[in-house]
DNA sequence: TCAAAGTGTTGCTCTAGGGCAATACTTCTT
DNA sequence: AAGAAGTATTGCCCTAGAGCAACACTTTGA
């Protein structure tokens, strides 16, 4: 097998069980693509159509509100999907960025090819499923999150469950993930 | 058909094309029953093993966080579904509670059987799938509204998109979906 | 039908976090 | 190697919204 799809096989073998021929037929639907350091894969206002697996690296996704506040609401590093689910799903234009935080390595799929594996393979449509289902929990996680804990809270609660995001980004970018300024979180570091 | 099942029957039509036969024969799954104004139908800290369509009526979802606020994340009216979704996919206990805001009539079906149906049925396949894509975007627009708007701005927010819920729902309830105190929420009503 | 419990409003005060400005430090770029 | 651009920290002041208390008003239930 290529090396550029191994850590996709093995996402989905993960995920489920995937017969080896059945996943050799259909993964040329995924594309390579190399991404420099800040390079944007889907500019807000734009409709998504792919989905994207990150090989290597790390993106970011994130939306610029009208008062020019960055807001993020995803990192996808390596074995992780992402997309602008939103866009994708509905085709409207999408209120999110998509940009990489450093140097990346990602297989992108066509919306198109991959709502076709979806309704095709079925294990594909289990995978699909699980994003899902893994987006909205925690997508729910973080509205509970925003409404009922202080930002000391929601960062002690970052440094337990994704201390990665803390040492591997920017406090830029970690304070709008958190939805508070820089400022704000270079003060409470000093609470911890 | 029985009358109870004539709403959940039109729900599926809009989503997909079911046969009507095949829906006569897997629709005694879902089991009628009637609620109380503010009977609980889950409590938080158990896990949910149901999932639920509303006949008539208006359920609501909602979270007693550590220091006692109320923070509620959905409102389903008639004509919707509406779990603990979180944990019914992953089966640990819920964090939410599950209230009858009116006398309401409700279809429950079993954690157990809807899954069957999802895998058996394709069009119930379908319909799962629209049902988390559908709270995936809701909660997503959610996360960014919490971060980005001001209290002021969510309000008239939900007045352009959702009215009924500030007709039908007490300010209580209102204030608590909107992340905010009832106190501010009267407050917020004189500056529009 | 009348108490009791819940709901809405408003005045007062308090606090978490925002925003600006100054400074130091790091990193790109050429 | 040096200037430019971005990042982090900290002091100062400001504001949105919280929390409490008091009062009026509905609803509900025996």
């Amino acid at each position: 097998m290529n090396d550029v799809y191994v850590k996709l096989y093995d996402y989905l073998q993960r995920k489920t069980q995937v017969e080896k021929n059945a996943f050799l037929d259909y993964c040329h639907y995924f594309k390579l693509k190399t991404l420099k350091r800040n390079e944007v894969l889907l500019h807000q206002n734009t409709v998504c159509n792919f989905n994207i697996f990150v090989n290597k690296g790390c993106l970011r996704f994130y939306s610029n509100s009208e008062e020019g506040k960055e807001l993020t609401r995803y990192f996808a590093f390596e074995n992780k999907f992402g997309t602008s689910l939103t866009s994708l799903i509905s085709q409207e234009p999408s209120n999110e960025n998509i940009q990489a935080v450093e140097k990346s390595e990602v297989l992108i799929i066509s919306r198109n090819d991959f709502y076709h594996l979806v309704k095709t393979i079925p294990e594909i449509n289990l995978v699909y499923r699980d994003i899902l289902e893994m987006a909205y929990i925690t997508t729910t996680k973080r509205v509970y999150n925003f409404q009922g804990e202080s930002a000391l809270d929601r960062l002690k609660w970052l440094m337990k469950y994704q201390p990665f995001i803390l040492t591997r980004l920017s406090n830029k970018m970690v304070a709008s993930y958190l939805g508070i300024t820089p400022y704000t979180l270079s003060r409470l570091k000093t609470e911890l």
